[in-house]
DNA sequence: CCCTGATTCGC
DNA sequence: GCGAATCAGG
C-alpha cells in the first residue's frame, strides 16, 4: 500500500483525534503500527502522549549504543501521579485507552456540576464514542434553555466524512466506520459539546435514580456491526 | 505477557 | 520515503 493523499489525511486525523497507532493502521489497513508510527514521524506529526516519554527530563539518551550501567540507589522524591488511567472496565473489542481532550470542550455552562467528565472515547473509525457503562458520571448538560428545533442546515448537503470533522459540526457516527457510507451526523454543534443539539439529548442523559432508569441505553450508533 | 510510541537503519 | 526491527516505558 503506498501513501495517498487520502490515507494521509486519515491518519493526520486520527492520530490527532487521539487514536493510537494500531488504530490507525488497523483502520487504514496494509499496513503496519510501525508504519503508521514512521510515517506519521516524517509528516511532521509528533507523538502526544507518549508511555516511554512520559518522564525523562533530563538524562537524554537517544543512542542504545552505550549504556553505562549507573543505576544510582535513586530516592523517588518526586511521585509522579499517573494522569493516564482510564477506568473502563468493559472492553468489549479492545482496550484503548485513547484520549479525546481535544474533543471534549470543558463546561461551558456554568451549571451546578462542576466539570464535565469525559465519556467519550476514540472509537476504531477515529469517531467519538461513548461507552454505554459510562453513563453513570455525573453528567450535567442537561439543556438548561429551550431546545432548539433541529434546524437542517443546508451547507451539509452531503455526507460529513471522517475528514470532515471540525469543532463545528456533530460528531455523531453514523452507520459503522469502515463502510462506504459511514458518516457524521455533521449538524451544527450544541455549543461546547462535540455533537448537535438533538445527539447531546442522545449521548448525555440525566442520572435517573436507582430503580427507574432505563435499561435500554441508547444506540451509540446504527447498532452492533454486522460483518 | 500485553500494550504504547520512538528511533534506527537497510532498503 | 518507507517500514521492520528494535528499544523503552507502562
Amino acid at each position: 500500500m503506498s501513501w495517498t493523499d487520502e490515507r494521509i489525511a486519515t491518519l493526520k486525523k486520527m492520530w490527532e483525534s487521539g487514536s493510537t497507532a494500531s488504530q490507525i493502521a488497523d483502520e487504514l489497513g496494509g499496513v503496519s503500527r510501525n508504519a503508521v508510527i514512521g510515517k506519521a514521524h516524517r509528516l511532521g506529526l509528533k507523538s502526544r502522549p507518549s508511555p516511554v516519554k512520559a518522564n525523562e527530563a533530563k538524562a537524554a539518551k537517544p543512542k542504545p549504543a552505550a549504556k553505562p550501567v549507573a543505576k544510582a540507589p535513586a530516592a523517588k522524591p518526586a511521585p509522579r501521579p499517573s494522569a493516564a488511567s482510564a477506568a473502563a472496565p468493559a472492553k468489549p473489542v479492545a482496550k484503548q485507552p485513547a484520549r479525546a481532550d481535544a474533543a471534549v470542550p470543558s463546561q461551558p455552562l456554568p451549571n451546578k456540576t462542576p466539570d464535565l467528565p469525559k465519556i467519550v472515547s476514540v472509537g476504531p473509525g477515529g469517531f467519538l464514542r461513548q461507552g454505554p457503562g459510562d453513563q453513570q458520571a455525573p453528567i450535567p448538560p442537561a439543556p438548561p434553555r429551550r431546545l432548539v428545533p433541529a434546524k437542517p442546515d443546508p451547507s451539509i448537503a452531503d455526507k460529513t466524512s471522517l475528514l470532515d470533522l471540525s469543532d463545528k459540526v456533530c460528531r455523531w457516527p453514523m452507520g459503522h466506520p469502515g463502510e462506504p457510507d459511514f458518516h457524521f451526523c455533521g449538524e451544527q454543534v450544541n455549543p461546547g459539546f462535540p455533537y448537535c443539539v438533538e445527539h447531546c439529548g442522545r449521548a448525555y442523559q440525566a442520572q435517573l435514580p436507582r430503580g427507574a432508569r432505563r435499561p435500554p441505553p441508547p444506540l451509540p450508533f446504527g447498532g452492533p456491526r454486522v460483518r
